[in-house]
DNA sequence: GTGAAAGCGCTAACAA
DNA sequence: TTGTTAGCGCTTTCAC
């Protein structure tokens, strides 16, 4: 592979000056700047960006850390973070951890000696200690946060309003007449299943309803798990009406588990998910859930990685995005609605 | 950041003992041994791998370019990539293409400047004049082709026996009652849309079946393009009893289509995908479907770069992994089976 | 405007 | 068994 030594020699240079016109730093002259390109051009030389990356510190990698790649919403997630990183001329080293606190770790630490420019973590535990011990260990590494919050350290995060979203979906349900409804979600000590808990009860409460604890159960964010948890959660004698799913692989288990106690949906049970997965517009019927919004949320985090990383500052910010409500056709009227808003 | 300096300066030796120790290369006592590895300890020194890849011109990355990972068959096939490379010690950087040329080889350009020890390139296009100019130009670079040929170059390629899962397809079909079975595929300049014709009507002849052109259609291996292809073919007036989809995708967009024309599946028509994706089994019915053995195809591709990077091997090999049928709820028999195979 | 030279952090001869 | 030294390919002062 040609170097800038060969360049320089093709071109009557002196390697500086090759590497002047090629970053476009410093003077030089129309004519030695044609006497280059056309050399690299000959010689069809590619800059060694790992040489470079020596002396810059920077190697224009990110890196993304997720449970699993193979869970669409990280899927949806990943090609928004790594479109806008190719836009701003990155590229990112994908980290599948299963949730794995050791992996993650793991993962971490090869990420560093890589000298990746930043790291964006979608993970979803609030108590993670890797990112806690990195954030102090190296603090001038931009580390971004998505999707969840960390406890205990300041970091850049991007999120959505879990309750609010919540919020929107069980109103929803109880304006077309649902008292009781119950609320199926994923690992229990996950920032977006508590926060979900309490937009989902706050809007009972607003509309009068006590909530019921046996109407809410906590597993895995998985479609087996919604499948095992609807199950049993409708074969109780005072089955709820409808479900407020804490995502939308767990909306599609309840799917599968009302066939299962032939329920039909929405006519016997209604069901909201969360995400506006892929998942939603392929089960029948289409599943109403409420959007998370993960194009721009995995584009800010890139944003804010690259801007840390070239511009060094150092603010540590959040940002919020708001959930809509996707209707479809899984949820319908019970009653008219006998609830108002008494709060 | 440490630097192997600091290890050497605390650990009272020299930086090339600190690199022996570290890199368990050449003779270091036990003492000196214990004294870096307390140094090392004392300052959280991490090796600087960009330093160290300028040596060695070896990066431990790995490029892995798809069209597009919110398809969740390259969700799993990425997972499967990610995986084996972690357990060698590599990292994948990600490349999202949209079967674009264009960004195909913008990424290819750049992935080279970052010193990659490999590319997996899992594009469905047969023509990939990206895939050639690369081979020629850095035969040394280690190239594998994922779940396609590529005409006119020698790389190491692994496939899957398309010819032979449709064929199975068909089949089952075909020994199910079927014989107007229609076959609704993607890309028709892909590889794995013309392998699985050629499957598909092999067996239709092999059983005395004349394929008859109007059932064979193909745009994109999408749930959209399934969809209208699907709503085309389904509303002829002599429309196939059954219909063999160029993947899971595309099956899923038939669903949709039968649906809409209040045809019931499988009672009014069967269908078989080809994938075993995710879709498969969270439609309803769940879906019949050709598996590929997708993570033996992604760990496989990921042995081969790594061997070919670290033992500089070179025989171009062709790796073909056989598909099996995965039967579920999406096929019924249609009547006594009346077809004999002929040939 | 351009070139010489130092040095990024590391590995690998080669000496000792 | 350990240290000295020469680079890897590039960027960037600092002279000229």
């Amino acid at each position: 592979m040609a170097t800038i030594k060969d360049v320089a020699k093709t071109a009557n240079v002196s390697i500086s000056t090759v590497s002047r016109v090629l970053n476009n730093s410093g003077y030089t002259s129309q004519e030695t700047k044609d006497r280059v390109y056309q050399a690299v051009e000959k010689l069809k030389y590619q800059k060694n960006m790992v040489a470079a990356a020596m002396i810059n510190k920077h190697t224009a990698t990110l890196g993304l850390i997720i449970p699993d790649i193979k869970n669409i919403f990280y899927g949806d997630l990943t090609r928004s973070v790594e479109d806008t990183a190719h836009k701003y001329g990155y590229n990112v080293i994908l980290c599948n951890t299963d949730n794995d606190l050791n992996k993650e770790r793991e993962y971490v630490e090869f990420l560093i000696q890589k000298g990746v420019d930043g790291i964006i973590f979608s993970t979803p535990e609030v108590e993670d200690r890797n990112i806690k011990e990195l954030v102090k260990a190296k603090p001038e590494l931009p580390v971004i946060v998505l999707g969840s919050e960390v406890s205990g350290v300041k970091v850049d995060e991007v999120l959505v309003n879990n309750f609010q979203g919540a919020y929107m979906a069980t109103e929803h349900l109880i304006e077309l007449g649902h008292e009781n409804i119950g609320y199926i979600s994923g690992q229990p000590q996950s920032y977006s299943t508590s926060e979900r808990q309490q937009g989902y009860e706050s809007a009972l409460r607003d509309f009068g309803i006590e909530p019921k604890p046996h109407y809410v159960m906590k597993d895995e964010f998985k479609v087996e798990s919604g499948y095992q948890q609807g199950k049993e959660m409708l074969a109780r004698e005072d089955r709820p009406t409808a479900i407020f799913a804490g995502n939308d692989a767990i909306g599609v288990g309840v799917y599968q588990a009302a066939r299962e106690l032939e329920l039909r949906i929405p006519e016997d049970v209604s069901v909201v998910g969360f995400d506006d997965s892929q998942y939603a517009e392929i089960v029948y019927p289409t599943l109403t859930t409420v959007r998370t919004p993960i194009v721009q949320m995995g584009d800010k985090a890139v944003q804010l990685a690259v801007q840390l990383s070239e511009d060094e500052r150092n603010f540590k910010e959040t940002i919020t995005f708001e959930p809509t409500l996707t209707e479809r056709n899984s949820t319908r009227a019970l009653k008219e609605n006998v609830f108002r808003k008494v709060n």
